[in-house]
DNA sequence: ACGCCCTCCTGTTGGC
DNA sequence: TGCCAACAGGAGGGCG
């Protein structure tokens, strides 16, 4: 999936689109996602006023004038565009948000993992956002913080980063690349760092995050962004889906193997 | 609480 | 060429 930098790329384009913009109409043509959209919500959201387009973790979240929100996942394939409302549909195009400027949001996703949720009240207060661990760019996210959540833990330290109650944000992509960054192992137990390297991981997190935010994510196969435009971080990864290619440090061969049922990269001459 | 495994779904790729 | 297994950016849920 698009991970924390495709969202944010994708929450920044949509955002001076849809903010500000009335809803006229939202067209569900597939509810079947990861969780069954409410046949009740496009109902609930017609004629709203869209107040602010947020985001939290990786979901986007579009605050309604009616004090309701509206909370997009984008899954593991999905991606949100800008369109005028008549562009002809294609194949797993599930929903259009039709905007008042004649525009659209039209939400695509192959594989059907994203989510749809109409939140009344208060986002933080819900079951899918209730438990998140901070953001990456929250002050709350740093050193100490990371420090006690890796001790006492066995799990391999690429895993806990991917961990939601952890730190949120972190998928796949951007986990081995930290890791590469911070020059540690992917299976080393979270419970067996040092503290200089918990706090090397810290600032490669963000490093990593920050700088994919910048270039439009990184685009493997389905993401593009608002405007339909790939994102450009894919060049300056190091080793993710490198396998067998020079580590671009230190040339030796970037490795690969499954953890956890995800793939992972790392170079054995750059990470301890 | 923790760690491991499975699941949802479609599309693409690589081996035989 | 066809067939089939493996794998792909997520992450909730169930199990021991």
């Amino acid at each position: 999936m698009p991970e924390l930098p495709e969202v944010e790329t994708t929450r920044r384009g949509v955002e001076p689109h849809v903010v500000g913009r009335r809803i006229v109409e939202l067209a569900l043509h597939e509810p079947r996602l990861r969780w069954p959209v409410d046949r009740a919500l496009p109902g609930r959201v017609a004629g709203a006023r869209v107040t602010r387009a947020g985001r939290r973790a990786k979901y986007l979240l579009f605050e309604l004038d009616s004090g309701a929100t509206l909370m997009l996942h984008l899954g593991m394939s999905g991606s949100l565009r800008v369109l005028p409302a008549d562009t002809p549909r294609r194949l797993h195009d599930h929903l259009d948000l039709v905007l008042d400027s004649g525009q659209a949001l039209r939400f695509n996703d192959p594989r059907r993992f994203g989510s749809l949720h109409f939140l009344d009240g208060d986002p933080a207060a819900h079951p899918l956002l209730a438990k998140l661990a901070p953001e990456p760019f929250d002050p709350a996210f740093d050193a100490d913080y990371l420090w006690r959540a890796t001790r006492g833990r066995r799990v391999a330290i690429k895993q806990l980063v991917m961990n939601s109650h952890v730190v949120v944000g972190v998928g796949n992509i951007y986990a081995s690349e930290a890791l590469f960054r911070a020059r540690i192992r992917p299976r080393r137990q979270a419970r067996g760092l040092k503290r200089d390297e918990v706090a090397r991981l810290v600032e490669s997190i963000r490093e990593v995050l920050a700088m994919a935010v910048e270039v439009g994510g990184t685009t493997l196969r389905d993401y593009v962004g608002a405007d339909g435009n790939p994102g450009y971080f894919r060049q300056k990864l190091y080793v993710y889906e490198r396998p067998g290619e020079p580590c671009r440090v230190c040339a030796q061969p970037v490795r690969h193997f499954v953890q956890g049922q995800r793939s992972t990269y790392w170079c054995a001459g750059c990470q301890r």
